[in-house]
DNA sequence: CATAAAATATGATATTTATCATGTTTTAAG
DNA sequence: CTTAAAACATGATAAATATCATATTTTATG
């Protein structure tokens, strides 16, 4: 199994401030999973009991409304931590966890990380900056939801897509989703989705190809009203 | 001027957790400011550096969208603490904070605060569970808004006012919000939002004098699709 | 590779919400 | 108390979005 210490993916999130003693502690008792696409990381309402090392894919956070539909709230990737939140609350999981794509997770027990929160101020000081940010993106969203257009909201989507997590050698995006995906994240229906992406077909803000979808005009997308 | 170490306010946020000195050197460095109704306390874009504990009164977090709409993302009351983000990241203001009635506020500069954030566990713990506990309010904003309806999005408004907030001797909503307010909150047209609140009397959920507004059946509010 | 199931696509229509117009009531200032 | 401004209210209409129906394409699976 490998190590922690070693790991270049705790770069980019808080565990980069561990020490090398607590990271050889938590190494050891880290499990390292698989997880295949569309499979259930934790679902609402699940005692997490622990953080998320996302070494590889992608996933999204989403909650179930009354209505039946899932709206996704956050995608998260290659290189963030996943369930921050369990770390600090007893309260059971708010939002789902699923597989966009194969993924690789380590898991590391909250018994473990726990008193690392309360002993290192520059662990905790990053957890802190990373749920301020999360915050934030959660607020521009919230009006983004109640002030933006569904053709606005999809547009703005591809566009964070292409810019976050980058393109294909082939010029698609890199995060592939289905047209219900992109509903749950405008927060419209599936139908709606489908729609607009044809009309930006048709305008030749972008390309299609099954679910690959490839940016012919950026600037374009960035200024649809 | 009064003093942090007696004042009962401090008990419904983060800065319970300090210690007795911690306590005392704040108060030695805090300006207590009195703000009228609609005064703005800071504004998107601000650099607020410090924290203010609401000694009493309520303000409104919002932010302009491109539209020219203010969308209302919290309400923030007495006992709150206001401004923990900028604690914490070294961004200016993403929301602006506006006082919706006369307000009574202590403001803590951030330079005397920030060092007891790394040096006190349990003060940066509790400032992690409030940010916590934002985040999970501002999902499930973000479910809200997405998956229903004006109509339901404003009978909620009004039973979170009820059930948080309380009522005056009339049985009257204490908070007290223009039909502009309700309609930033909710994500809708002022029109919209006043042409819901007359169906709502219509049908004997709530009735109203002015901007008083009284539940008349909670639990059909609560039913509300 | 055949076939069923799932996902995508598009038209027709209904519903929700926004916008514009205009009148009424409430509030604040002198 | 008067008066102007702001807030509230409501109708008419337009625009955005959802829903339902149905066809086509893609994907998964034996």
């Amino acid at each position: 199994m490998s190590k922690c210490e070693q790991c270049i993916v705790k770069q980019f999130n808080s565990l980069k401030s561990l020490t090398k003693e607590e990271l050889v502690r938590i190494s050891g008792c880290k499990t390292s999973k698989t997880i295949k696409k569309g499979e259930v990381i934790f679902e609402e309402g699940d005692i997490v009991n622990g953080v998320f090392c996302i070494k590889d894919g992608i996933c999204k956070l989403s909650k179930l409304s009354a209505n039946g539909k899932d709206q996704i709230v956050k995608l998260v990737v290659k290189g963030d931590l996943l369930g921050q939140r369990s770390l600090v609350t007893e309260e059971t999981a708010n939002l789902s966890a699923v597989a966009l794509n194969d993924m690789e997770v380590c898991f590391i027990p909250k018994s473990e990380i726990i008193s690392d929160l309360s002993k290192n101020a520059n662990f905790s000081m990053d957890v802190l900056k990373d749920m301020a940010n999360d915050l934030r993106q959660a607020d521009d969203i919230i009006v983004n939801m109640a002030q933006k257009s569904v053709r606005q909201r999809l547009a703005e989507t591809l566009v964070y897509l292409y810019e976050s997590f980058g393109t294909n050698p082939d010029k698609t995006l890199s995060v592939i989703l289905s047209r219900e995906d992109y509903a749950n994240i405008v927060g419209t229906a599936v139908e709606s989705a489908i729609r607009v992406l044809s009309q930006f077909k048709k305008q030749g803000l972008i390309s299609t190809s099954g679910k690959k979808i490839k940016i012919e005009n950026l600037e374009g997308l960035k200024r649809v009203e």
